[in-house]
DNA sequence: GGCCAGGACACCA
DNA sequence: TGGTGTCATGGC
């Protein structure tokens, strides 16, 4: 079978159902768990908002307070504390400047919003394109890991690393940011149950399937 | 008990 | 640009 971008969201969308990808009541909860979750389980950040939210009510400008001590404290079941306390501070700080007013800061950014995330310690490509999608609902794809695997798993040539399947794929026109936002807890979680080990993508959904885009 | 997870950065050639 | 070492916790 043969898919475009379009296609293999609404099969993958059939078959697995909405997924409730990121747990979050509001957009500074995300925010905040972009940066926690790098390169860790997401079991580990739940501790750590946790404690946050007790701490602070995961208030910014109340983490924006907190000792850089304190703030470890809090991060730590998250691991990489010490970079993830100075990439959490830079984050907030940059977000306060506007109030957190996230249509404004898109407003005055434009279409360089994302350089002037990833202009901030401790945000790369993938974590820009989280907030992009999640925090600031632009339909951007998501090329991580598990996406690179899948793509590849697919046929797709240049899909081994973030830059390369960035370019190589495009989100159709009219794809929300509420579709890029599941298509990315699709991908994901599609991954964790049949990217495991190469051999899972044989007995999944998507044995004979081909990207055509 | 080693491996790895919902990455990014510094340093090197 | 691309490759490697480092950062750290907790579950399996």
């Amino acid at each position: 079978m043969k898919y475009t971008i379009q296609t293999l969201y609404e099969k993958m969308l059939a078959e697995m159902g909405p997924q409730g990808w990121w747990p979050a009541e509001t957009k500074i909860e995300v925010a905040i768990g972009a940066i926690l979750v790098q390169n860790t389980n997401w079991r580990n950040v739940a501790r750590s908002l946790a404690v946050l939210r007790k701490e602070t009510a995961l208030e910014p400008q109340r983490i924006l307070r907190l000792s850089k001590d304190k703030l470890i404290e809090l991060i730590r079941p998250s691991g990489f504390y010490k970079n993830k306390s100075r990439s959490l501070l830079a984050l907030l700080a940059w977000l306060a400047e506007e109030d957190f007013d996230y249509a404004k800061i898109k407003r005055k950014f434009g279409a360089g919003l994302r350089k002037e995330l990833l202009a901030l310690y401790g945000i790369g490509e993938e974590t820009a394109d989280v907030l992009l999608v999640y925090v600031f609902d632009e339909a951007e794809f998501i090329a991580d890991r598990y996406a690179q695997r899948l793509m590849a798993a697919l046929g797709l040539q240049r899909a081994d690393s973030y830059r390369k399947l960035k370019e190589e794929i495009t989100l159709p026109a009219g794809f929300s940011y509420q579709a890029a936002q599941e298509f990315h807890g699709l991908i994901d979680n599609f991954g964790k149950h049949y990217l495991k080990h190469p051999a899972d993508f044989a007995n999944s959904f998507l044995a004979d399937a081909t990207l055509e885009y």
